[in-house]
DNA sequence: TATGAATGAGTCTTCATTCAT
DNA sequence: AATGAATGAAGACTCATTCAT
């Protein structure tokens, strides 16, 4: 968003560097500060503090607290989306391994708080910002669950995936991991994000052998 | 101002009744308002207009806002938790049918916003009242994964079920139901709840076979 | 603009009356305050003080700080201009005695700053709320001028007066007024409005006799 | 930003000029935004950008936004008065001509909304800032109708013009200038000044002869 | 001289909560 | 039990002014 002049000759001044750097700062507080105490309830003044400038610098950079909020969620999005994408299509010959190893990384990155706190917020302020919750499931989960849905596709066309439904396969990929996601960040419960690999070995034995004992 | 009719003999005039009702309506009025804004930008007086009585009314019944909250979440809870726990019993017999049972007893409630409504404000403020959501973890999620984990170890004892990570297939079960409303309710998708059985039997399909083609 | 139930029966209890009282009491201390300092200058917690009562309530009555402006001006608009119409509409038949008298009953009322408090504030406003100008202009201004008009009119018609530009009238018999005042409240200067009766006579004589002396 | 070409030899660059003529551009800029806005409602940042410069260099120039106005209304005073007082004196000998050239010249520059700019932001601001009317009577007001006593004595001490009150002949000349402004340029009413020597002479029928049919 | 960046102090407005009746 | 009136405390946002460069 900030235009940022691409670094040509002498080295630019460490205090220019700060101040490009600003609009970032602040989105990093804000998310810091929206997700600790929500939307409504975090406090431009605290934002600011954590971003080490005074209150009214923030409206340097966003023309308000909704803006900021705006901006935050958008700055998050492309990067996932496209990121679900690349990977889903860069595994389509062998689906069952891509699976595997996007369910990994997702679990790896779920262990980062961080990386839940957008979607906690959405969550808190679908109600209000309907909109939000709109651009949000539009460019990010929807991507998200095309982008499996066409790796799922892709396995039952080579025939490494039975004839399911794609939509409830990717629910069953995408929903454990949500859940236990929120489990652990958001209800604080002792979580099984810590150890990825067993943490998708289970599930995919669930997911892969089904639950009827085999002949 | 609303005439009081003077209380003339045996039956209970319907004033009383009424009066008798407030704190339910008021909690179900604050769910509404506090679901549709967040818990911070919700107004007293709104949840008052909602409950039809007057702002200041609510404090003869509930001390201040984060009262409401608590109250309004623990009058959810124990239902809640026990019903899962008395299904989860019932159901040690056959595990895979009282597993499809409650499924589709869970798909068809989740079409109900106000079901995920509090777990959705749960979400929403677990950040600012992180006690709340320990209550909610430990009082209904908990005892909800419990319960489940029961019944597949039920199932896993009387050979109905081959030896599989509990914990995972709790979490198989729950997740995308829950990923489900969320998408539903939260982020305004369409919806696949509206057809409880067919979801189920996809979802059931998956968890039940497997991905891979069986020879 | 606030409803007042007419007293029936018993006397009203004192309190009562205040909560009725308070709109006028505000618009009171809100043309104290914004005559002293202008609009923007002027603060809602000194209106408040200036009214008896907290910065908040201010909000029960009016909806912001504009709305009070607004409110102020159209509550002394009414009588105004009214007042204007009535009076030279009753002086038709001797329209130079009720200039005069007109005159005069002006002069005396522009003795009190409270007076020329909403023009002057019409002024400093003017340039940020044109409406607020143009509504002034319409209702008050355009309605005097047209109702000493008239008198003139009558006065040509019935040969009191001889065949003047009505509207050249008008303006040499309120702008010396206009003036006067200004200059005593807005100015701070020595006034000849603390005698209304020698004033209007030096006025008339300049008016009524002209000023090149007769043969 | 500004390239600045290196200083080279004798005729002074343009952007010297320019430098030069800074506080004037300045002062231009503020009082056509006090006049619009009022002096509290105006931008230090709007009346930059009007005079073509940074917010932070009219700190260069002037010290704050109040000395700015009171640049502003003094910069405007010396001229005013001292041409009222030169015109005056130079009519001594035929004061009724005098008087009407003066009233044509004022009209005339009465139609530039500029021209009573200062007196409106003076109207504006003298509640908050008694001393600038009080210089503002003084200086400017208090000189010119000094000038215009001085003006009628000497006409009735020649002869031209009978006995009256030079006090209330200065008052019957500027008043409806004056009101005719206001009624323009601060009310936005249809103006009769597009044609001051209409409005010059309906309005001298009316002083020179008066109101009643002579004889 | 000139300015982009930064901020302290201030103002409007909101709202949970209290209280007199 | 019920409420209209009132308010203290708080927060978003603004802006004149300063400062480093």
């Amino acid at each position: 968003m900030a235009t940022r002049p691409a670094p040509t000759g002498a080295p630019p001044p460490r205090w220019r560097r700060r101040a490009q750097a600003r609009p970032e700062e602040i989105l990093e507080a804000a998310l810091a500060e929206f997700t600790a105490k929500g939307f409504e309830a975090a406090r431009m003044e605290d934002i600011a503090a954590a971003a080490g400038i005074s209150k009214a610098s923030i409206y340097l950079y966003f023309p308000s607290k909704l803006a900021l909020l705006e901006a935050l969620i958008e700055a998050k999005v492309a990067p996932l989306a496209q990121q679900a994408q690349t990977l889903a299509a860069a595994g389509a010959a062998d689906p069952l391994t891509a699976l595997r190893m996007l369910a990994t990384l997702a679990t790896a990155r779920m262990a980062d708080p961080k990386v839940i706190a957008v979607p906690r917020l959405v969550i808190g302020i679908s109600g209000r910002f309907p909109e939000i919750a709109d651009y949000y499931r539009t460019n990010v989960v929807a991507k998200a669950r095309g982008a499996l849905e066409q790796l799922i596709e892709a396995g039952i066309a080579n025939g490494k995936i039975r004839r399911v439904d794609t939509s409830a396969v990717v629910r069953a990929f995408i929903g454990p991991l949500f859940f236990e996601a929120m489990w652990t960040h958001v209800l604080g419960g002792e979580t099984a994000l810590t150890d990825p690999q067993k943490l998708i070995e289970q599930q995919f034995d669930v997911l892969l052998n089904g639950l009827e004992p085999r002949a």
